[in-house]
RNA sequence: GGGGGCGUGGUGUAGCGGUUAACAUGCGGCCCUGUCAAGGCCGAGAUCGCCGGUUCGAAUCCGGUCGUCCCCGCCA
């Protein structure tokens, strides 16, 4: 037997007990005489200690044994001599007196060391990925994951939830982003392609009579990366038969308050019941549709104020229909011109022309690009509006009002992270609802979906489709917390009659419709439930969940960040004879 | 597709026109019987990502290239 005990679970109780443990060196301590060894597995470290006058074997077989070498012990527990106890570790109590040593595999030195991950280029810690999960980071990160997921398959399952698995070689979706393509060797010039999310098959499962669906569901989408944005990630995908809206959004902030109350105890969640904000109020607010809510400084719009204002670059913006807002940071009213062009410079990265701004300082003193351009009274609605005070720095932009959102949410979030605003202990869920069903598509003169196209609009919304689509509202609901959208769905379109009305709007030609969607239209044919559902995403919630700054901490083999596992080394080539196989001919520059 | 940051012993950094390329840690050796990032002494280890240019002289300046991270576009 390798193990009586794991490492992490000796404790006073023990001693006295003979004991085999086995693990990795974490540390060694050779004091000449008297040795120690911190002797490290999943569940934790012990003290491991040899002293060569009581046991000279098990000492001397120690000497060549260095860091991350896998060993097992036999020993005696004992109780640790006054005043030599560890109160960092959960062992530190106690100590292994060595009688025996095998040397189960020796190691070379590691590229790096496996604690200070940290600090290591990311590059290295993928390479060796096996290595940099041995940290207690890693490790701890991998079992909130499972954790999470663990949870919401139990949760699910008392609620009658069924878990389907749906295929991985689907087929391919022009819309949305790109896929990811598998060639068919039995059907020349033909692929499956990976699917972006289950989304048309969790439907099907609703026409077949699941009625309550969920699956732990890996998704493929061939888009650039980002810090939260990997080519493969999973969700959560759930849909529900005989539901509205309101009962999906009630099952998943009953499923993530407990969660969060079970899995992270330290979390605080910070209004509850969970706000529903609609889509032009979170627009208008705090300029983007995923807010964080967690600090206040939020969007104020001075149009009105400016519209007839000497300054030109505000009242000829209004002029041509565009805004003016501001958003003011308490306590930024001393700032040096250089570093409020620092804020200029980073909003003209989202298509600003430019920031202006009035700093008071703690005295009272103003400095201004354009103050001098509008009269007391102007100034003093404007100060009053946004509650100036000494000491703050009020930001504007003019431009169209979509330009004007954009810049001042971003600049909002940049400001929260300068200024230290929030607390990462802090879970701030809300639900976005009232969204747009459709966007105008400026490039392609059409309208597009702004969820996906299944989505049904609120029923009392139907009647704009024929007149003014931008008025109909989708039964959608967005998930966010902490400034990330972590989840979407909606109530589908389950009448085939509305889904072929919406393809139309879209410009989706019938043939192409029927090509692409044929098999989902047939399915709606045969009577079909009202259902909804929604899929949040596993790797970002966890990534809050475990205060990490990316996606990539939280999966056990990420890709870097142009989409290539470092460790493995995929993508890379195939032989001629594969890629005869599959039909395939390079066509390479 | 575009913009920006960074590439110096195994790892993390310093050096930014002339240095024996510095420091920490890890690694090897010796000493050390109560440490827990143990300590002390000694030692090995880097053609400064790569290619080209400027210069009497380049880790250092310039151009290109590759890698990596962050951002924009993209992500229904």
């Amino acid at each position: 037997m390798y193990k009586t005990h794991t490492c992490g679970e000796l404790r006073k109780e023990d001693v006295g007990k003979d004991v085999s443990l086995a693990g990795w060196v974490d540390r060694r301590r050779d004091h000449g005489g008297v040795t120690f060894v911190d002797l490290r597995d999943r569940f934790g470290v012990v003290q491991l200690v040899t002293n060569p006058d009581i046991s000279p074997a098990a000492h001397h077989a120690l000497d060549p044994v260095r860091m991350e070498w896998v060993i097992k012990v036999d020993g005696n527990v004992r109780r640790r001599p006054e005043g030599m106890e560890n109160p960092d570790i959960a062992t530190g109590n106690v100590e292994v007196e060595v009688t025996k040593v095998e040397i189960l595999n020796p190691a070379r030195t590691p590229p790096f060391m496996i604690q200070q991950e940290e600090e290591v280029d990311e590059q290295t810690r993928l390479k060796y990925r096996y290595l940099d999960l041995r940290s207690d980071r890693m490790r701890d990160n991998l079992i909130l994951r499972h954790k999470v997921v663990k949870y919401i398959r139990d949760y699910l399952d008392e609620r009658d939830f069924i878990e389907v698995e749906t295929p991985i070689l689907f087929k391919a979706t022009p819309e949305g982003a790109r896929d990811y393509l598998v060639p068919s060797r039995v059907h020349p010039g033909e692929f499956y392609a990976l699917p972006q999310s289950p989304q048309q098959l969790k439907q099907m499962l609703m026409v077949a009579g699941v009625e309550r669906y969920f699956q732990i569901a890996r998704c493929f989408r061939d888009e650039d990366l980002r810090v939260d944005r990997q080519p493969e990630f999973t969700q959560l995908d759930l849909e529900m038969s005989f539901v509205e809206r309101e009962d999906v959004m009630e099952l998943i902030e009953d499923l993530y308050t407990q969660m969060v109350q079970e899995i992270t105890p330290e979390k605080k969640i910070y209004q509850t019941p969970w706000p529903r904000l609609s889509y032009e109020e979170v627009m208008n607010r705090f300029g983007k549709d995923n807010p964080d809510i967690r600090f206040g400084m939020e969007l104020v719009d001075i149009t009105d104020l400016v519209a007839e204002s000497e300054f030109r670059v505000f009242s000829s913006v209004v002029e041509k229909g565009g805004d003016v807002r501001g958003i003011k940071a308490p306590g930024l009213g001393e700032y040096s011109r250089n570093q409020i062009d620092e804020f200029t410079e980073f909003v003209k990265q989202y298509g600003a022309k430019g920031l202006a701004y009035i700093a008071i300082t703690e005295t009272g003193e103003e400095r201004s690009t354009f103050l001098k351009f509008i009269d007391e009274n102007t100034k003093a609605a404007l100060y009053q509006r946004m509650g100036a005070e000494d000491g703050d720095l009020l930001l504007f932009i003019a431009d169209q009002q979509e330009i004007v959102l954009d810049c001042l949410g971003r600049l909002r979030e940049e400001l929260r992270d300068r200024m230290d605003l929030v607390d990462g202990d802090t879970l701030a869920f809300c639900w976005v609802i009232d969204f747009p069903l459709f966007t105008w598509n400026e490039e392609e003169d059409r309208w597009d979906p702004s969820h996906h196209l299944f989505t049904a609009p609120m029923p009392e919304d139907v009647k704009h489709l024929d007149e003014d689509p931008s008025q109909a509202r989708g039964q959608q609901y967005d998930l966010v917390l902490n400034g990330y959208e972590i989840g979407g769905g909606s109530i589908r379109i389950h009448d085939g009659e509305l889904q072929e009305k919406v393809f139309d709007l879209i410009g989706l030609d019938r043939e192409v419709a029927r090509e692409r969607f044929g098999h989902m239209l047939q399915a709606f044919s045969y009577g079909t439930p009202p259902h909804g559902g929604i899929a949040p995403g596993i790797d970002r919630l966890c990534m809050l969940l475990a205060n990490e700054p990316n996606i990539r901490e939280v999966i056990a083999f990420p890709k870097n960040q142009s989409a290539r596992d470092v460790m493995g080394d995929a993508p890379s080539s195939v032989t001629e004879e594969q890629l005869e196989e599959l039909h395939i001919k390079l066509d390479l520059d």
